[in-house]
DNA sequence: GCAAATATATACCAATCGGTATAATTATTT
DNA sequence: AAATAATTATACCGATTGGTATATATTTGC
């Protein structure tokens, strides 16, 4: 890795939590020269622009998220333990921690949804990952005989599950209360249940 | 109503979707003016600053919000019936253009917990009340004999009927399809209906 | 309808915004 | 170790930020 990757790896990760905390529009050049101890002439020499960093601090924000949970899934054996990594792994303070500031896909898409095309379609194409992700884990789950077949709509469900957790970190962020957002993980629970 | 007012109140509802789509710190002054009409001057004689217009925005997408849905939730005789409400308004269209930019406590919350406590106090007292409201219907449906009063979590189910909502109006937001929420608000409704 | 009070417009402020040209420094290659 | 290439620092750019003092209109109470 050659120095010019190492500082751009840097200023990622040290800018990282920084836009997650307080948005695109919200964090400053000057945020970030002061957070990496670094000045205008090297960001601007490892990165076209503002644009640039805050798509690679969300793309690391979301890879450090999916590699947590990548970890936990990998565990386990059946796909309804697969798909309880979830909650169970949001119902921890731990990984709200992961990502300071809390989900990315969540602080992103209700920044950008209206005003930044660029990153708004960075934050779909992470989302609709996650569904098909969860869809096939439901699938398979199916398929092995884990859970019944019919009456299981798929997509409905994926999408409960990924509202429910992203209201849920809405929620216990707002409140300041985690015991909202375990309460909420227990009704995620329920949901891949009541798959079997 | 005197012209400062009039003036006042004009300021408000010219700038309250602005504020919801482009959020505090996106929103400039310049885009107060613009939008209004009116120069500086105007609009500080009317606020004493840039977060006392927030504030202001705020409040009014809310109160817009609460009145649309009161209107249907009278409109119900059954507490059941009162608590459909939320998803059957969702599932239309027309909620989401009722404030332009989406849910405000979403938005408001997502960009202020890390970053503008007052704004955040503010959105967090929404939220309770609104949670309150919930829990309130389901007590008095179980009173009522519409609900079994045993098994009933009021609390979570509460937290769980708002995550859904607002995971819901973040996703369908984000993806731009409109079924993505309908389907979740169908979710709400199953949540509700196992209330009996 | 005239004064006093209030509201709005104009012109300005320092600070900060994102971004760039160039100079100085540091890595890398030979 | 010298030459070259790549990286970082400095100094600056025009534009915009939120905010204010003051002058000019416009309401309002009498």
């Amino acid at each position: 890795m050659s120095k010019a990757e190492r500082t751009k790896q840097f200023i990622i990760e040290q800018t990282a939590p920084i836009f997650n905390m307080k948005g695109y529009s919200g964090t400053s050049m000057s945020d970030i020269t002061e957070i990496t101890g670094l000045t205008k002439g090297s960001i601007y020499g490892n990165f076209e622009n503002k644009d640039e960093v805050a798509i690679a601090a969300f793309k690391y924000n979301v890879k450090k998220l999916q590699d947590a949970f990548s970890r936990e899934i990998d565990k386990q054996t059946t796909f309804k333990g697969k798909l309880l990594a979830y909650p169970q792994l949001y119902s921890q303070y731990a990984t709200m921690k992961v990502t300071k500031g809390g989900c990315p896909i969540l602080n992103t898409a209700t920044e950008s949804d209206d005003t930044h095309p660029v990153l708004r379609k960075y934050a779909e194409r992470t989302l609709i990952y996650w569904k098909e992700k969860i869809i096939s884990f439901i699938d398979q789950g199916i398929a092995a005989g884990e859970f019944k077949a019919k009456a299981i709509d798929t997509e409905r469900t994926a999408l409960t599950i990924i509202a429910l957790i992203e209201g849920g970190v809405m929620i216990s962020k707002l409140t300041g209360n985690l015991n909202d957002l375990s309460n909420i993980m227990q009704s995620v629970k329920k949901v891949i249940e009541e798959l079997e």
